[in-house]
DNA sequence: ATATATTTTTAGGCAAATCTAAAAATAAAT
DNA sequence: ATTTATTTTTAGATTTGCCTAAAAATATAT
C-alpha cells in the first residue's frame, strides 16, 4: 500500500466514527487537504482493491479488510506517539506530525516489538485508544467536561481537539491527563464554567469544556 | 527532499567512499536497482538543487551540501539500527530493511533525541560508524581479517558484507563484534585460515576472512 | 413542482519517477 | 588510426497522484 492510500483509509476511518452513513467525498477532501476530484479517483482505486465499498454519489465505507488496515495505521500512529512522549521526552503537542510519518513504516515485527517495549499501552498521550495487534479497541466510557454534572468529581482522560494550540493552552493551565476536575459553578450566560482542577479554582470557557474528556469517579 | 532523492544521495555517498573520481551512472543504477537512464534524470535534478556536481559523461560527486545531507541519512539509518537491536531485540541481520524506511523520517528533534536515548553510540550493530549531529565521523582503524598477521591477537569490530546471509553464518559460528580472533595457521592453497575465536579453533574460508574487520590489540 | 444550490463525477492535463529503445559520447581493442 | 564495445544520454511512454473546469447527479428552497 502507498502512503497516499493509507492516508485515505485513515481519513475514511476517522470520519466514519462520526458518520453512520457513507463518508462524503468532500469531507475526505477536507481532511486530506486535497480536492474532491482527487478523492473520487482514489476511492475508485481503493474500491478496486476491496478496501472500501463504493457506490457513485452515495459516499464510501470501509470493508472489513479496509477497516483492519485503517486500525493498524492508527495503532502505529498512537504507539509511536507514546514512544515519543515516554521514551524521547517529546511533549504531547509535538508528537502528531512525526507520528504522521512514522505510521507508514511497514513492519509487523517492528510495531509489535515496539508495543511490548512500551508495555502494551492502551491509550496514547491524548487519551485516544490504541488498537491491539488484532485491531481490537478497548473503549473507555468518557464524556465531555461540558456534559458533566455540577459537583461531580471526575478525572481528565482525553482531549477531543488535539491541536498544538489547545494542548499548549492546557499545559499553561496545568490541566493534564489524570488531573481531577470538578465543576463548582456554571455560568448560564456564556456556558463558561468555574472548575476545580487538582483543587485549584479556575474559569474555563465552554469551548474548552467541549474539548476535554473526563471520566466520573 | 523526496525519498528517491535521498536514496540517490546515499548511494552516491557510499560509492564515493571507494571511488576517488566521479561516481559512475551505471554503478548508481546497480545500487539503486534502477536503470542508467533513470539515474541520469535524477542526477540532473540533484545538480539543479546544488546537491551534486555533474558534467555529462564525467560521473557525479557530492557538493558540500549534498555530502552533509547524505551523512545525515546515514546517521539516521545507523541510529535506527542501534535502536532496533538495543531496545527492540532485533538481531543484526533483521534491521537493515526497516532502517531503510526509518532513515527517511524527517525530524531533527526526533533523531537527536533518539541519539541521546541510545547514549550517543558511535557505531551501528555492524560496526559501521555513526556520524554525529554535525556530520563528523570518528574513524576507527580496522583491517580485514584476511590482512591480519599470524599469531596477532585481534578483536572483531565490524563486517564488510552485511547481508543477512553472512550475518547468520557468523551467528552460527558464534562470531560477533567483540569476539577475540587470532590466526594460528594460513593455508596457502586456498587462503583459508585456522583461527581461534574466543579461544575456539575453527576453519574459515578466505571469503569470510575478507569480510570481517578486526582491530589489533 | 420547478428552480436553485450543492455535491460529486468526468474529462483532460501536469509533474515526478520510472522504463525501453535509439542515439551519442567515451573507452578499449585491433 | 579505425573499428568495436561499453557507457551514458536523449527521446518518447507509462504510472501514480494530483489539479482545474465542465458536466451530471442529488439536495434544498421557493
Ligand atoms: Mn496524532
Ligand atoms: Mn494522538
Ligand atoms: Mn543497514
Ligand atoms: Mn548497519
Amino acid at each position: 500500500m502507498t502512503y497516499s492510500e493509507e492516508n485515505y483509509l485513515k481519513a475514511i476511518y476517522h470520519l466514519s466514527l462520526f458518520q453512520k452513513k457513507g463518508v462524503n467525498t468532500n469531507a475526505i477532501a477536507k481532511m486530506i487537504d486535497s480536492k474532491a476530484s482527487s478523492v473520487t479517483d482514489m476511492i475508485k482505486k481503493l474500491a478496486e482493491k476491496n478496501l472500501v465499498e463504493y457506490q457513485k454519489y452515495q459516499g464510501v465505507s470501509l470493508t472489513a479488510e479496509g477497516l483492519l488496515e485503517a486500525k493498524m495505521i492508527v495503532r502505529k500512529h498512537r504507539l509511536w506517539e507514546v514512544f515519543l512522549v515516554e521514551k524521547l521526552d517529546f511533549s504531547w503537542d509535538e508528537v502528531h506530525d512525526v507520528a504522521e510519518e512514522l505510521e507508514h513504516i511497514n513492519s509487523e515485527k517492528l510495531i509489535n516489538k515496539l508495543d511490548a517495549f512500551l508495555g502494551f499501552p492502551t491509550e496514547d498521550p491524548h487519551g485516544d485508544p490504541i488498537p491491539n495487534a488484532k485491531g481490537e479497541i478497548k473503549k473507555m466510557d468518557k464524556k465531555l467536561l461540558s456534559e458533566l454534572k455540577l459537583n461531580q468529581k471526575s478525572i481528565c482522560v482525553g482531549v477531543k481537539d488535539s491541536s498544538s494550540n489547545f494542548l499548549k493552552y492546557l499545559d499553561k493551565q496545568q490541566i493534564a491527563l489524570g488531573s481531577t476536575i470538578e465543576i463548582i459553578e456554571k455560568e448560564s450566560f456564556d456556558a463558561s464554567l468555574i472548575v476545580l482542577v487538582n483543587g485549584n479554582e479556575m474559569n474555563i470557557s465552554n469551548k474548552i469544556a467541549s474539548n476535554l474528556y473526563v471520566k466520573t469517579v
